[in-house]
DNA sequence: TATGAATGAGTGTTCATTCAT
DNA sequence: CATGAATGAACACTCATTCAT
């Protein structure tokens, strides 16, 4: 539907001989530190407790990384990755803004529920102790979405699809804020509590349902014509 | 405008010791606690450089608090109980849904921006990491702004104010997933810098056009007649 | 039956005051520490928990006590005031050599069996760690069993009561040993254990049997006539 | 003489890594560690101290323990193994029972005065303290002793070498408290005054007439044919 | 390139002792 | 005299990182 969407500065933040070493070895270390990650927060994971877990020496794992931090970072580049591509294939297969902003609800919830390690470590990047950090990533991944969004109602406005009075960059702002906290509501164990106390118990059960207020939501802000 | 709320327990993470200290000392620690915890996350900050930074021995420290998390949780509630307050001040100030909206969101920002450090704190605690702490909280808190929300929606349907097609409790939880995003974007860099990234840097100045758009975008989405 | 024993110097380790406070408190104290140096030995001990286990302040402690060193070395002294005069009144009460190394035998018993932290404790200061410490008991006390069974033996071999080529010296040492060792048999579970090992389940019960055993033993060592 | 004595279980109580550094750090960490557990007793010895004195660092102390009890152990264990050899070496090399109770009580010294460390820290693991910890060790040493002399009586008495009427198992308990006692009377200053008082400054010299001494108590204690 | 032993600053926590009230 | 808050050196233990093999 859109135009091609601006590539992720393609950051790097291993070391060559990570690219050398097997494929298995490469997983290997790449699953073992998400699930470490995700599960401690990036303070309380240990870099040789990975490596053990990995089966790898802790001098490969150095030979691979300079530092914890570019393992971590390593980590949350992939992750980033994967969400744009994801963002990157609703975009192309969505035929108009409704239909776009529905998938991209699903989208969420899917790349939380498939992902659920991936989005405790983004969880963990949007704190500040780790916000220093987070200014090393190539922020662009964080300007297609509101990029996306934003031509996205543009377009809308103008095709008279809704109501032409919205301001789309904080329309833009607004959804993907519902987007983000209902991802979260699926990775850390804090967010799934805070939204089994809104829905209730006994309508988790139908997350279509859910998901289908969520949009009727947002229809109605957009002031869908 | 509404019922009382019902009162956190007040839950005590500290010892006696700590209430007998003078005021001073006792502000001094919560300070310079609260500022690191904020600025460095729980596992990186040292209960020790707390001390040293509060001018404080550390034996008083574990006279006071039986460990670190204790302190953590002592901050976390105190936190908390300040939230209530502002929050609870809004309901019986509120004269009808919008206007009680409205105040929720003003008050959102003013916390955060008078408490930028218990935001970041809080966003800490939504992490994975700290999950298993946050169930020692009186999750009580948690309990107040969904009751109240919903409430306050369940109101207005039956006054005809809003449309009665509308999920009170996915509405409910839309909003407060508005709040805390919009709060949380004057907590941490990062979502510092994705609301600027969304609203764009000459539009952050004024501040109160933003928070008309918000406040547009959920009257619109609650079909306000 | 004998002479007068020396009596112990009554070296005094605690402060003036503590005679001065009530009967209560002191007995309190000494109670409590008692419990806590025979459990955990004398460096695992905390004298700040044994003044909150017999509810005084820590303060008081030490208006006491000018040391943790100087509480142990108390307790200890009173411990050796009531072997002391255990002893004594053995020693008197005995009518002659045989009778008096059987009661020996019994009281070592009955005072393992009615105080096993005192023995516990006893065990702690033979210890090297402690020996230091010990250098500041009046070991006075130590040679009233040496120079009580000394004579004892000498008198029955003057006397014809038993052979004339045994070493009272040695043979003192040995008898005096053999008590020690029953005593410890009855107070840390390592010796405990150890004697269950020697005597077996089944005869542990039959406590009598195993000590007329012992002192059959010892009768033949002195070549009873 | 005898039959194969059972072997001590050899427990394990380093880690790997510990094998394989060289024979001289091993030695060092080894020597210091059983000088200042012997000097200072388990509980007031640090295991930073000890590192630091072998010139280790305590990362490497503790990549080779996984705690200071483990190295404590470590070294307890070594320590029964040195004492299981001796015995096993006496018991092989005795022709009869008079001899085997001879070499032993010889052995006993010769061990005291060779490893005077070992047998101070035998003195504390006897400690009530440290009782549960003697729990993680193979008690089959404890069983080695008591069933060597045990078999030995056994056998003298069906030989007619010794008196009918002796219970062996008190009369092995008493005989092994003797060797125990003799042997601490060469480790802890406390024992060594001790012996001192019993045997007098003048006849210490000669070591040779008052082993010769409590042999003959023994011998006869057995009533010796 | 892979290994893992080695390092030591740093962590959370304890405890004997002091002293103002 | 009794109190208990305050102190800070010391403790057992962890972990990111280096480097010789």
């Amino acid at each position: 539907m859109t135009e091609n969407l601006a590539k992720t500065g393609s950051s790097k933040f291993h070391k060559n001989t990570f690219e050398k070493t097997t494929e298995g070895r490469r997983q290997k270390v790449l699953e073992v530190a998400i699930d470490e990650f995700a599960a401690n927060g990036y303070s309380a994971t240990s870099i040789n407790d990975i490596a053990r877990k990995a089966h790898i020496s802790i001098g490969s794992m150095y030979s691979y990384f300079a530092s914890k931090e570019d393992l971590f970072l390593t980590i949350v580049n992939n992750a980033y990755v994967v969400m744009e591509k994801i963002l990157d294939d609703v975009a192309q297969e969505s035929i108009d803004v409704f239909d776009c902003i529905e998938k991209m609800l699903y989208a969420s919830r899917k790349f939380a529920v498939e992902y659920p390690q991936l989005n405790q470590i983004y969880l963990d990047i949007t704190t500040q102790a780790l916000s220093q950090m987070s200014i090393r990533l190539s922020n662009k991944l964080e300007l297609i979405t509101p990029r996306l969004l934003c031509n996205l109602i543009k377009e809308a406005k103008s095709e008279g699809k809704i109501s032409s009075d919205v301001d789309e960059r904080v329309v833009s702002f607004c959804i993907d804020n519902l987007y983000m906290m209902y991802q979260f509501s699926f990775s850390s164990d804090y967010y799934k509590e805070r939204m089994r106390i809104y829905i209730g118990e006994d309508n988790m059960g139908d997350i279509d349902k859910v998901e289908e207020s969520i949009l009727k939501f947002i229809r109605r802000a957009l002031g869908e014509n």
